[in-house]
DNA sequence: TATAACTGATACTATATTGGTATCAATTAA
DNA sequence: TTAATTGATACCAATATAGTATCAGTTATA
């Protein structure tokens, strides 16, 4: 009797959750560049990993970049315009909830069309509960959180 | 300049859409034994991998079967009381926001933390609206959009 | 002007998940 | 007796996820 249950149904994966992460630190430092290697260090993202993200979000015009020494990235959107469904669909795809959704073809099944249409109603509740955490909101919730500074001292919690 | 983008975030996997539709086929025929063939030829879906699913849903008492020429699955959970949400979590695990959340450690990343309280009340919004899909409400629904029966011709939309 | 600190681009790898198939034993109605 | 059926499980292929490695180009500065 061996279950088919997986682990777990994952919302953010690393790709998204990084990305957060970094744009946090480039959040807290608006108006100077901040490099990839010491945000890998001080977040504890895994440098290469993380450099592929910092990419993707240039080409999304999230942040700018400047090569060679002193170089590093920098914010360039508005953090309260960077919500999280925004990073979602950039590193885990348009949130959908079965592969007919968006096949406009010939459905042999009208049951899961009806599931499709109670779905889609969900699925329009989770965007719009994503649309409403920005960058920003999470910034000010972590800087009055801990009043000091974004902190690279790792505590404790749970 | 290649993108990491993923296709898409699918929040029902086939799993769970499966096993969605083999309950309709089963509730809408309570009190009598409907074989996993059958169900499989109506309703295209793979006829092993039905089987699976099947056999799980009987792990979890939603169904029984019954051995033999003739035999097959019925219903045994009341149609209403099963909610989707309770399929995702036997087909596709409890949802989970972050691999942070529900290990109690250390974890080195305030920033995380900060997402997570925001996800944590994202994924009650999610589950409280799973938890209003039930299979029955399903039935309804599909059997006014389509008064007759659950028929097994193909019908074309959108 | 050489060099070290950087980004740009991209190829590669390992593991897990997802979706699906195959096989064989046991049961049971006809 | 046998064909239709479930029970149990092993196996496979494709894709997604997470992470590493490498090399070329840029630039501040010693």
């Amino acid at each position: 009797m061996v279950s088919i249950k997986q682990a777990a149904m994952k919302v953010l994966t690393k790709n998204t959750d990084y990305a957060i992460r970094a744009l946090l630190a480039l959040a807290s430092k608006t108006g100077s560049y901040v490099s990839a290697k010491s945000i890998a260090t001080e977040h504890d993202i895994p440098y290469q990993f993380l450099r592929r993200l910092l990419q993707e979000m240039i080409r999304h015009n999230l942040i700018v970049s400047k090569e060679g020494v002193q170089g590093g990235f920098m914010m360039q959107k508005d953090p309260d315009e960077i919500t999280v469904t925004e990073l979602i669909e950039i590193f885990q795809g348009k949130v959908q909830v079965s592969e007919c959704m968006f096949r406009k073809q010939i459905c042999g099944n009208r049951a899961r069309c009806v599931l499709r249409h109670e779905i889609m109603r969900i699925e329009q509740v989770v965007q719009s509960e994503f649309e409403k955490v920005t960058i920003g909101k999470l910034l000010r919730d972590l800087e009055a959180a801990n009043p000091v500074k974004l902190s690279s001292t790792p505590i404790t919690h749970n």
